[in-house]
DNA sequence: TAATTGTACTAATTTAAATAATACAATTAT
DNA sequence: ATAATTGTATTATTTAAATTAGTACAATTA
């Protein structure tokens, strides 16, 4: 399910923070739904829980998943403000791609088409 | 003339690789023009002249520059290819964004409009 | 002939990530 | 009640890559 890239420079817990997040954002993972326990998804991903478990503590500060000792960690509720928060950053990204592109003497002319949400 | 960022990920040399790659491109570095020498950039930078060396043997790897001992080293003469060669990378990385934006349900329309280069 | 330049090499240091090993509080299952 | 599960916290160790340090040598230039 999870895959890691053990060439990327990205860190593991990074992959799994944004893998996740990605996960969350296209719904595949739903709200209030429970993720792997830590030990479980350190197991199955044959790495250290500590790295799990520092995977989980960034993405509920980001507010992704929210966690209860003893029950488990679980998919947030309120998710829209984060998947405009990803929207903005990958329009971020994409701008800086294109500038350097301007900077190569290549134009590009983009139109963006804010979705109609699946709902 | 060329900054260094201490908070990047990426290595020091590989951010001189990339902005050395960037000046060459754009023309700033012109054909044939000598690059400062490996001690004096270390120095200015205030980084080991080993951090400099590795950068400036990946340049010449790639056809940036070349090297010639005593003499020192100087930007390539053919670079259109090269140029060809980052900006196939760009529009990659662009795809790779417009992508992840459609994953997000964000539709973005483009052109690419290849420059008439400033000749 | 001396100084400069690129290059090569080995060793040591530094830093972040990942692992290892426990421990404890809250919840759930028995 | 009691045991097992789960999240969390903490400290120490290991690992790997980047960087630094130091030295040496060949080719070129002054």
């Amino acid at each position: 399910m999870l895959q890691i890239d053990y060439e990327s420079r990205a860190p593991i817990y990074e992959q799994l923070v944004d893998k996740i997040k990605n996960l969350i954002v296209k719904n595949v993972l739903k709200p209030n739904e429970q993720m792997p326990t830590v030990r479980d998804l350190a197991s199955n991903l044959t790495i250290n829980p500590n790295t799990v478990q520092r995977a989980y503590r960034i993405l509920e500060e980001n507010g992704y998943i929210y966690s209860v000792t003893g029950k488990g960690s679980f998919v947030s509720e309120k998710l829209d403000l984060i998947k405009e928060d990803q929207i903005k950053d990958e329009i971020g990204k994409l701008k800086v791609v294109i500038g350097r592109l301007e900077n190569l003497g290549v134009h590009i002319e983009y139109k963006i088409k804010e979705g109609v949400d699946e709902k």
